[in-house]
Formats: C-alpha cells, sequence, structure tokens
RNA sequence: GCCGGAAUGGCGGAACCGGUAGACGCAGCGGACUCAAAAUCCGCCGGUGGCGACACCAUGAGAGUUCGAGUCUCUCUUCCGGCACCA
C-alpha cells in the first residue's frame, strides 16, 4: 500500500470494480426483504451543485446501509428532462433544446459517477425520451375518456409583442422578460386534471403517513383546504326576475346577525349594478387591478361600495343592502359573503368603515348585553341569542337546525367547500409532452388511439421566442382525425412538466417495457421506502404524485394497496455559503468566496476581509448558494482537489440532512485530514490476520479501549435509525481517535483489527472508495459491500464496575467507582466517603437519597 | 395578520427516557520537527475567582413542576419557513 493517500487514484479503481462486479444492479428478488431508496431527479440544467451532491449523498448512505443490512436495495437514477431552461439556452445558443439537454445528461451523469453513488444505471430514463412520455399521453387518454380529464378555459399571461404565453417566472414586474411589453391576461382553452376528484382521499390519508414530516402533512392539509359549512341563498329580485344571491359560511348559526352582503367585484350582481353606475363602474375597475397574492393585504385598509340592491334574509325575511367588498375573492366559495360584522374579523372593519349594523347574536363571555359599539368581533364558537328559535343552541345544534330549516325552504344546505383547484396541465411550450388531442370539425376533441401513440415531439427545432414553434410545423399540425379521416388539426400545447415527475418512480421499476406503462415489477418495488429530496416540492410534486399513484392504480390495475407512493419522507435543507461583496460605485459586485481571505481576531471572529488581489470587501453573511450573490462551490473543483470520499465526508458529517448546511473551506480540510489519517493508518496496519478478540486475555486499559469502541458503534447505529448520519460521521472519529492510542503489540492486535473492521464497515456508506480499497488491501475480504453490518458485542458493553456520579441536590460533587451488582445501601455508603461530597453534607440531615442505577446517586439534604 | 419550526462556546453541532452540558470537528492559542514554510505530531481551549483542590455563573428572557430541567408546562423575545382577507 503505498504512504501517501491519492483520492483520485483510490476513487478511479474502486469505481471500477464496482462497474466491473455490476455492484450495483438489483433485480427483483421475493425471497429478500426489498427497499426502495430513491432522490429526487435532477433537471439536467449544466452541472451538479451542491445540492444535488447533498440530496444524492444522504441517499447513498441509505442505500449501502440497507445493502449491507441484507436487503435488496433499489437506487435509481433519471433525469427530468423537459422544461423551459431549454428553451431559453436554445434562443441564447441557437442550439435544439433536445441537443442542450442531452449534451448536459451526459456531464451530469459522468459527475454522478465520479461521486461513487451505488446507482442502477441500467434503469435510467429521461422524460424527454418518446418510450417515456408514450405514457404520460396513454395514461392523459384514459383519464380524459373517464373525464378525469378535461377541457376549459384558463388564465394565461400573454405578451402581446412575441405573441406568446409567458410562465410566472418569465413576468417580471408584469412586464415579458424578453420584449419588456405590458403581459395581459388571456383565457385559452386548456386542459385539467380532476384532482378534485381525489381531494377527500388525498386529505384523509395524510393521517396514514407517519413516515412524513409534520411540517410537509400540514401544508398539504392547508393546501387542500377542506371546510364545511353551508351555503345559503338570499332572494332578490332585478328586473322584475326573481333570482338567488349565494354565499358560502363555516359560521351558519350566526345567519341571525347578518347585516349586509357583500360580493366580488367580479360577481355578476357587481357588474350588472355598475353598467348603470359610473361611479361604481370605476370601483369595480380599481378592485380589479389590486394585486390579490400578497400576504401584506391581510392588513390592507377594506374597501366598499354599495350596490343599490337589497336581498332578503332567508330566516327573517329583513332587507339587506349588498356592497361590492375588495375584501371578497371571486375565486373562492361564491364570491359572495354574508356580513356579520359581529363575529367576524373582516366584516367587523368593513361595518366600522361604513357605519353598517353590528348584530350580536353568539353569548359574549362577558355577558349578552355588551354596550355597542363593540370593540371588536368575537369569533370564537358559542351559544346563539338575539336569533329567535335558535336561541340557547350551541354551534353545531344551531348549524344543523339553521341548515334545515334552509333545506326545506329550498335556500340553502350543508356543503363542503375545497381550496384545492383542478391541476391545468396545458403549456403553450415546445419542449414538453405532447397532448394527445385531434381538433376535427366533425368529431370534436378527439384522443389518440393507443396504436398512434407516442405522439413524438420533433427534436430538431430551434424555438426564436414568439409562439409556440409546433404551430410553424404544418407537418405536425396538420393530420387526419383518427376517427373520421378528414383533415384535423393536432393540438400543439404541451404538458407541465410536473406530470413526467409524478410517476418516475414507478417507472424506475419497470426498465425496457415497451408494451405497457408499467408492469408487475411495480407490484415488487412499490412503494417507495425512502424518498429524499428539497422541501421546495413540499406541495405540487409529492401532491401530484400521490393522485397519479391513485390513478396508476385504477389504469393499470397495479399496485394493488399501495395508495401512497412514498412512506418515509426525508427534507433535506438547504447549502448555505459566505457571501462578500465589493462596492461598485454604489453598486454591489460579489466575490466568489474563494477569492476573499480573511482576518479574524483572538475569538475566531472576522474582523476583516480582502480579495486576494488586496481590494477590501465586505461580509453579507450565510446565505443559499446562488448565482446571483456568486457564492457557489462547485462539485467538480472539490472531487478534482479532495476526492469523492472528502466532498461526501463533509457533507454528512457537518450538520444533520434536515439542517442547513454551511459551507466552510476549513470544515472540508478537516475533513480531507481525517481521510489521509485514515489511510496512513491503514499503511502502517499490516494485514488483517482474523484472529478474533479473547476478552479475557485483555487488560484493564484494552478492555476500556473495547468498550468504548462498541458503545460507541452502538449510539451510531441507533443514530443511523433515526437519520442523524452527521453523529454517525463523527461516531467514525471517535473510533479511529481510540484505535490510534492503542498500542501496537501483540496484545493489542485482535482489538485493533477487531476495531479497524468495524470503522471501516461504519464509514463505508459515507466514504465508500477508501473503505473499499483498505478493507481490500488489509485482507479484511473481497468486497465491503458484501460483510455484514457491524453490531456491538454485548459482552464488550459488560462492565465490572461502573462509575456514578454524586450529586448534592442536584448539583455535581463528585464521582464513584462500584461494582456492578452493588446494592443501593453499599452505594450510599461510599457516596458518603467520597471527601468533597463530606464538604457538602457533613453536619446537615440527608432527608433523601435518589440513586439512579448506573448514572448517579443524589443526596438531598 | 394566521399557521408551523427553531434558539446550546468564536463557528458547525452533540447530549436516547428529565440524570456528569459542550462529544466530534472547525477556528484560535502554546509547543515539537524544519534554515524556513507547508504538511504532520503533542498540549490547552464556555465565563468569573483561585497557586491549587475547588467554587460560583452559564443552554434566547422570565416564571413553574421536580431530589434533579438544554430536555416537561406557561408567558415573552428574536430568527427561519409556509400561507389563504378562504367567508
Amino acid at each position: 500500500m503505498k504512504e501517501a493517500y491519492e483520492p483520485q487514484t483510490v476513487e478511479r479503481e474502486a469505481q471500477q470494480f464496482w462497474e466491473s462486479q455490476r455492484s450495483f444492479h438489483v433485480g427483483e428478488d421475493p425471497a429478500r426483504q426489498k427497499f426502495y431508496c430513491l432522490s429526487m431527479f435532477p433537471y439536467p440544467s449544466g452541472k451538479l451543485h451542491m445540492g444535488h451532491v447533498r440530496n444524492y449523498t444522504i441517499g447513498d448512505v441509505l442505500t449501502r446501509h440497507h445493502r449491507m443490512r441484507g436487503a435488496n436495495v433499489l437506487q435509481p437514477m433519471g433525469w427530468d428532462a423537459f422544461g423551459l431552461p431549454a428553451e431559453n439556452a436554445a434562443m441564447a445558443n441557437r442550439v435544439p433544446p433536445a441537443k442542450w439537454t442531452y449534451d448536459n445528461i451526459a456531464t451530469m451523469k459522468s459527475q454522478l459517477k465520479s461521486l461513487g453513488f451505488a446507482l442502477d444505471w441500467a434503469r435510467e430514463l429521461a422524460t424527454c425520451s418518446p418510450d417515456y412520455y408514450k405514457w404520460n399521453q396513454w395514461l392523459f387518454t384514459r383519464l380524459f375518456k373517464k373525464g378525469l380529464a378535461y377541457k376549459k378555459t384558463g388564465v394565461v399571461n400573454w405578451d402581446p409583442v412575441d405573441q406568446t404565453v409567458l410562465a410566472n417566472e418569465q413576468v417580471i414586474e408584469g412586464r415579458g422578460w424578453r420584449t419588456g411589453a405590458l403581459v395581459e391576461k388571456r383565457e385559452i382553452p386548456m386542459y385539467f386534471l380532476r384532482i378534485t376528484a381525489y381531494a377527500e382521499e388525498l386529505l384523509a390519508a395524510l393521517d396514514r403517513l407517519p413516515g412524513w414530516p409534520e411540517q410537509v402533512k400540514l401544508m398539504q392539509k392547508n393546501w387542500i383546504g377542506k371546510s364545511e359549512g353551508v351555503r345559503i341563498g338570499f332572494e332578490y329580485e332585478m328586473q322584475d326576475q326573481k333570482s338567488v344571491l349565494w354565499v358560502f359560511t363555516t359560521r351558519a348559526d350566526t345567519l341571525m346577525g347578518a347585516t349586509f352582503m357583500a360580493v366580488a367585484a367580479e360577481h355578476p350582481i357587481a357588474v350588472s349594478a355598475s353598467r348603470k353606475n359610473p361611479e361604481l363602474q370605476a370601483f369595480v375597475e380599481e378592485c380589479k387591478k389590486g394585486a390579490v397574492m400578497e400576504a401584506d393585504l391581510a392588513q390592507i385598509e377594506k374597501k366598499g361600495m354599495p350596490t343599490g340592491m337589497f336581498v332578503t334574509h332567508p330566516l327573517s325575511g329583513e332587507k339587506l343592502p349588498v356592497w361590492v367588498g375588495n375584501y371578497v375573492l371571486m375565486g373562492y366559495g361564491e364570491g359572495a359573503v354574508m356580513g356579520v360584522p359581529a363575529h367576524d374579523e373582516r366584516d367587523y372593519a368593513f361595518a366600522l368603515q361604513y357605519q353598517l349594523p353590528i348584530k350580536p347574536v353568539i353569548r359574549h363571555p362577558l355577558g349578552d348585553t355588551v354596550p355597542p359599539p363593540w370593540k371588536s368581533e368575537y369569533a370564537e364558537h358559542g351559544v346563539c341569542i338575539n336569533s329567535g328559535p335558535y336561541d340557547g343552541l350551541p354551534f353545531e345544534k344551531a348549524v344543523d337546525a339553521i341548515a334545515a330549516d334552509l333545506k326545506a325552504k329550498g335556500l340553502g344546505e350543508k356543503q363542503v367547500q375545497w381550496r384545492l383547484r383542478d391541476w391545468g396541465i396545458s403549456r403553450q411550450r415546445y419542449w414538453g409532452t405532447p397532448i394527445p388531442i385531434v381538433h376535427c370539425a366533425a368529431c370534436g376533441d378527439v384522443p389518440v388511439p393507443d396504436e398512434q401513440l407516442p405522439v413524438v415531439l420533433p427534436e430538431d427545432v430551434v424555438p426564436d421566442g414568439t409562439g409556440n414553434p409546433l404551430n410553424k410545423r404544418a407537418s405536425y399540425v396538420d393530420t387526419p382525425c383518427p376517427s373520421c379521416g378528414k383533415p384535423a388539426r393536432r393540438e400543439t400545447d404541451t404538458m407541465d412538466t410536473f406530470v413526467d415527475s409524478s410517476w418516475y418512480f414507478a417507472r424506475f421499476a419497470c426498465p425496457a417495457q415497451d408494451k405497457t406503462m408499467l408492469d408487475e415489477r411495480a407490484n415488487y418495488w412499490m412503494p417507495v421506502d425512502q424518498y429524499i429530496g428539497g422541501i421546495e416540492h413540499a406541495i405540487l410534486h409529492l401532491l401530484y404524485s400521490r393522485f397519479f399513484q391513485r390513478a396508476m392504480q385504477e389504469e393499470t390495475g397495479l399496485m394493488r394497496g399501495v395508495d401512497e407512493p412514498f412512506t418515509n419522507l426525508l427534507t433535506q435543507g438547504m447549502v448555505l455559503a459566505e457571501s462578500y461583496y465589493t462596492d461598485a460605485g454604489g453598486r454591489r459586485e460579489w466575490v466568489n468566496p474563494s477569492q476573499v481571505e480573511v482576518e479574524r481576531d483572538a475569538d475566531g471572529k472576522i474582523v476583516s476581509a480582502k480579495t486576494k488581489d488586496g481590494r477590501p470587501v465586505i461580509h453579507d453573511g450565510m446565505g443559499t448558494m446562488s448565482k446571483s450573490k456568486n457564492n457557489g462551490v462547485d462539485p467538480q473543483e472539490l472531487i478534482e482537489k479532495y476526492g469523492a470520499d472528502t466532498a461526501r465526508f463533509f457533507v454528512i458529517a457537518t450538520a444533520p440532512p434536515t439542517n442547513t448546511l454551511e459551507w466552510s473551506d476549513n470544515g472540508v480540510a478537516g475533513a480531507y485530514r481525517f481521510m489521509k489519517r485514515l489511510w496512513s493508518f491503514g499503511a502502517g496496519f499490516g494485514r488483517a490476520q482474523g484472529a478474533g478478540v479473547n476478552p479475557s486475555s485483555l487488560d484493564a486499559a484494552l478492555k476500556a479501549a473495547r468498550f468504548q469502541i462498541h458503545a460507541v458503534l452502538r449510539q451510531a447505529n441507533y443514530d443511523m435509525g433515526k437519520h442523524q448520519f452527521n453523529t454517525v460521521a463523527t461516531a467514525g472519529n471517535k473510533i479511529f481517535n481510540v484505535l490510534d492510542e492503542l498500542p501496537r503489540d501483540d496484545a493489542a492486535r485482535a482489538l485493533l483489527e477487531e476495531g479497524f473492521s468495524i470503522l471501516l464497515r461504519l464509514l463505508s456508506p459515507i466514504t465508500p472508495h477508501v473503505t473499499h480499497h483498505l478493507w481490500r488491501e488489509l485482507g479484511f475480504g473481497e468486497d465491503i459491500m458484501k460483510a455484514a453490518w457491524p453490531e456491538p458485542d454485548p459482552k464488550a458493553l459488560e462492565q465490572d464496575e461502573v462509575e456514578l456520579v454524586v450529586q448534592v441536590n442536584g448539583k455535581l460533587r463528585g464521582s464513584i467507582r462500584v461494582p456492578k451488582a452493588a446494592d443501593r445501601a453499599a452505594i450510599e455508603e461510599l457516596a458518603l466517603t467520597n471527601a468533597n461530597v463530606q464538604r457538602f453534607v457533613s453536619g446537615q440531615q440527608v432527608k433523601k437519597v435518589v440513586v439512579v442505577p448506573g448514572r448517579l446517586v443524589n443526596l438531598v439534604v
């Protein structure tokens, strides 16, 4: 073995070994426990960034650990290859998106390989390949025939100069990113997937996902947004026509306290009333302009204007004025609310603003006779008052009674309202899955029949930014109707790329399958046992995938009982780095941290920083690695300088996987130092003899060392189980430090071998290359991946004597060594003999003695 | 505004059930080796007092429960994340 650690050589050899052994290739094996470990697949943007390295290292640690524990582990990799950046790059470089994408895939694949991930590349897929997106199309046509996919109009951002639809991220301050033209809203026909049909199930099943972070489940719950209430009708007459204004409320119990109605600016009543009222029309227009997205709108002033119309209260017959209110949203419920100022914060503010009456109908804890004017609304549930027949009823009974009475009059019923909307999947873009529909003048929208799938996207196109290039290709657009054969037009919209990523996990189970979307191999591998990725996908990607899993079950008949695609979810934290800038005449010029030298005071705090060529820079603190702050660290440079094992060890050891990870060049150097120490320890180790440890031949010091090694191992295995990988890595440091202190003599030899064998196996999921090399080179075995995961020896953890801490009144005063079997009385007596303990106890009455076996003694005086 | 989560040395972080706070690493300081530097190795490393044994203080702030609280309960502060004026 060489004296010097050369990571490049070691890693190349290990990777060649795995390649030649097909070490990561897996198949179905019903006899073994399967484990499907999946990291979110990357978008092939060019090259890997640190977030990828972190994500895939976490997945690889889990994969290799489960393998060594005997599971049949699948860890695949693929490419989320459709999407807008490819079109942007195409315009900038005049390269077809397909070529740009495939080139990026080649680069990133070689980077992933250089990191030594245990990936089964035989299952690689790219969503832009017709073999893959054919099944997007197939599933779409199935859902279309069932009515779970349908067409309706949707609103898009329209750039009037480029004559093209813009994605939200292409709209910058209301203007098109390329043209700077004011963006218009346009209504165009789009296809939707009826995810709302699954709303109830998607919500309820969250409670059956104990392996998901609570935070993610809560975000999904809020997104689905179920509220139970009552739909209530208020009758009115307009131009002698009887009509009903419908509202939705979760507080039907306060119906008797309604003193006005408020409708959204877009509501038909507002629109028709504004026709003969220019002032109202101006107000309606103003409301429509107001942005309705930002959270700070929660505090904007309530504004409104009366329409001059009145509706009839369905139970009291009272006439209530109808107002247009800027706080009522057309997109939720009925676009109208009943105003109950006494018991709703917004209604209260509105009523105050316009001197509308406030009528309390729920008993206030301070008493029924709260004198007007009210100081604030009272929004808690309570008992009805001032409500005629409903007086004295608590919330639920009042809602039931009122709903029943409304139903009898045909003016209301209980209703469940959802926030979740159907999923609009049409994108007016070129680089995506073609929507398999043909528009025929005679037959309407005809789904492309199975035998004509896939509808192949031409790959030689270079978009120019004006409209969808597919529209300009007659050979693509003109096609006979699959139904009647007459000339027809092919749909040119493509699918949202979230469709691609909503089922790739199942497809990984079924490589090289060209007859069906999935096959029975999905039954073996699904569900994904461990899914790893960023929290930014907490809502959309994960919700859509849960929806698709259910749709796939129904359409393929496979994966019965597997309703949820991801059993356990780990959301890894972001990677942060220091950022620095120079002040270039009021403008910040960001300097990459690799170009900065830092000066610290005696405490290690940064006092000043300058560039390597001496210009002073300002330290801006830790932030997400980003292009805009120029603080990214290139994984490639890191691997070339230190090797993949160092990068992997740093990323794992520095922070728990769910925390943010603060980049530190010194930290990386520390990880490298550990790799080098490990290496030189191995270089001086000699060949393993394989003689086991004979515990009775160990002296006290060696016994203590062995205890430490096994105690650290026990803790490391516990930490591994709860995915706290940072302390598993540092357990490697601890065991190494123990081994490094051991004498190099015959008495210690067997323990040295046992300890090193444990250390190498424990570290192998984190730093697979160096451990692979040392394992083989030192004669521990052929292939460390095939070795058993180390378990602590219970005998090594037995101790004849234990150290107990002695406390007086809960404060640490000394420690004693007692035989393991010592009884309470003996421990008490020994504790009292301790000199320092005596100082605090003497002359006082010992009132109580607490003995925690194996831990401590507490004397209460 | 509402809903989550977090707060421990100069820094990242550790501390399983309430039981020795600060493991491991980074930075820093001192030393060895060297003509010198790098690399490597050894020692110190929360604060205050003390020659020392040791004592006191200390896990964002304040209370509480307990023999004993970083850990449990309540109130507050700050930071991070999510969102929907959702009727």
